[in-house]
DNA sequence: CCTATTATGTGCATAAATTCACAATAAGCT
DNA sequence: AGCTTATTGTGAATTTATGCACATAATAGG
C-alpha cells in the first residue's frame, strides 16, 4: 500500500490543505472530485495533487476522479488525524487563551486537556472552556497522568526554550511553537513553528518592492 | 547594490528569521557574528546564510564576520521593515482580539489602526488597546482615510473570501489570512496564510509514523 | 464486444533550492 | 612588507521538488 520510501515535506503540508475543501464538499453532499478541481481550490497544479496522493497509494479511479469520502478518509489516515490527540499549552497570555478556546482544534480532534502558566496571578483561574490554569511545576506530572502527546508553547520568546525542555523532559514528542524564536529539540521530538511576524515581513518585502 | 534578478522565496522567509536572534544579540551588546553562529541559531547551514545575504550585496567582512548592527539594518531595509506599517483586522473573535493586543506587532512597526466585525453585539465596543470595533461597512472608508496598507483576516473560514474581496476592493495590497481556507487575490495583492491546524497535522503525521 | 472518451498514475525532463569546495580578501603577527 | 589565519562570497555539483506528457485503466455508448 504505502510506497513511503521518502515523502517530500511539502507533500505532507499540502495533504492537510487538500483536506480543507474536501471536508466542505463532503458536507455539501458532493461525491466526486477531479484532481483539476481540487488543485484549483488549493492553488496548486493538478499534477501536483495526483503526485502527492500517489506517494501513498492509488486512491482515484481513472477516467472518473476521486471519491470524496474515501479520499478524505485516506488523507486523514495518512496524517494520523483520524484519531483524537491530547494537547497541553504553556503560556496563558492573550494568544494562549485564544488558542485554547479556538474551535478549529477540537473540530479536528485536537483536545486541550491542560493549560499552564507561571504567573501566580493566573494560576487557579478557570477558563471559559472549563480548564483551570495550572502552575508550570505541574507540567511533568499532568503530562504523564493525562497522556498528553503534543505540547503548544505560547510564552514570550525568552521562556520558550526552557518550557520546551520541560515538555521534552516530560516525554512530549511534538511541539507547536508560537513564540517567535527557534527552539531546539532532540531528533525524537518534532517541532513546528508558527511565527506570524515572519509572514508579515514577507508581505512587507513584497509591498516594499512595488511602493 | 541589489543583484535581485530572482530571489528565492525561502530566502525572504529566512531573512526574517535571521533578524530575530540578531536583535537579541544587538541588545546584549554583541558586535560581530559569523555565518556559522547565525546559522546555528536559526537551524540552517552556514552556506545558506551567506548565500541568502549575498543575493542582496556584500554585507560581511572576509576573515572577520558580520557587523551585527549593520547587518540587521540591511536586513530590515531589504524586508522594508525599517518603516511603520498601518494594518487593520477583520474578525474580532478570540484570535482577532489576541492579535490586536499582541505586542510583537507594534514592536516591529506593524500598527493596527482599525478593527472590524460584523456582529452588532461587538460593534462599538472599545478594546484594551484603545481601538473601537467598527462595522464591516466602514472598511472601505477607513482603509482609505487612514491609509491602511495591510489587512489581517481572522474571521471564520466561510467569510474569509468575502472579506478579502472587500479589502482588495478598498485598495489593500497585502493580506495576512488566519482563516483556515485559501483566499484568492489578484496578482497585485499578496497573501500569506497562517494556518496552525495545518502545522498540527504535520506534527500528527510525524507522531503517527512512530507510535 | 469494440471504440471513444476521460482522468488518473507515473517515468522523465525541467526547474528550484541547497550544499560543497575553494578562490578572494581582510586582519593580525613577525 | 610578507606570511598566516580566518571567514566571506560564489560558481559548480548535487539534491529536491515540480511540471509535462503519455501510457494506463475505467466507463459509456453504439
Amino acid at each position: 500500500m504505502a510506497k513511503s520510501s521518502k515523502i517530500p515535506d511539502p507533500t505532507i503540508e499540502r495533504l492537510a490543505q487538500y483536506s480543507r475543501p474536501l471536508e466542505v464538499l463532503l458536507k455539501n453532499g458532493a461525491l466526486l472530485i477531479l484532481s483539476e478541481k481540487l488543485a484549483e481550490l488549493c492553488g496548486v497544479s493538478p499534477a501536483q495533487v495526483r503526485k502527492d496522493l500517489a506517494y501513498f497509494g492509488e486512491f482515484g479511479i481513472r477516467g472518473v476522479g476521486y471519491d470524496i469520502r474515501a479520499l478524505l478518509q485516506e488523507i486523514k489516515h495518512i496524517l494520523a488525524t483520524d484519531r483524537e490527540w491530547t494537547l497541553c499549552i504553556v503560556g496563558m497570555g492573550n494568544l494562549g487563551r485564544a488558542l485554547v478556546e479556538n474551535e478549529n482544534f477540537q473540530r479536528r480532534g485536537y483536545n486541550f486537556v491542560a493549560v499552564f502558566d507561571s504567573d501566580p496571578k493566573k494560576i487557579g483561574k478557570t477558563l471559559p472552556c472549563g480548564l483551570t490554569i495550572e502552575p508550570a511545576n505541574k507540567i511533568r506530572e499532568l503530562i504523564r497522568k493525562l497522556g498528553i502527546t503534543i505540547g503548544v508553547i505560547s510564552t514570550p520568546p525568552f521562556e520558550a526554550q526552557r518550557v520546551a525542555n520541560l515538555l521534552i523532559d516530560s516525554g512530549i514528542k511534538a511541539i507547536l511553537n508560537f513564540a517567535p524564536t527557534r527552539i531546539r529539540t532532540p531528533d525524537n521530538c518534532a517541532v513546528e513553528n508558527v511565527d506570524f511576524t515572519v509572514k508579515l515581513e514577507n508581505l512587507a518585502y513584497h509591498l516594499g518592492k512595488i511602493s
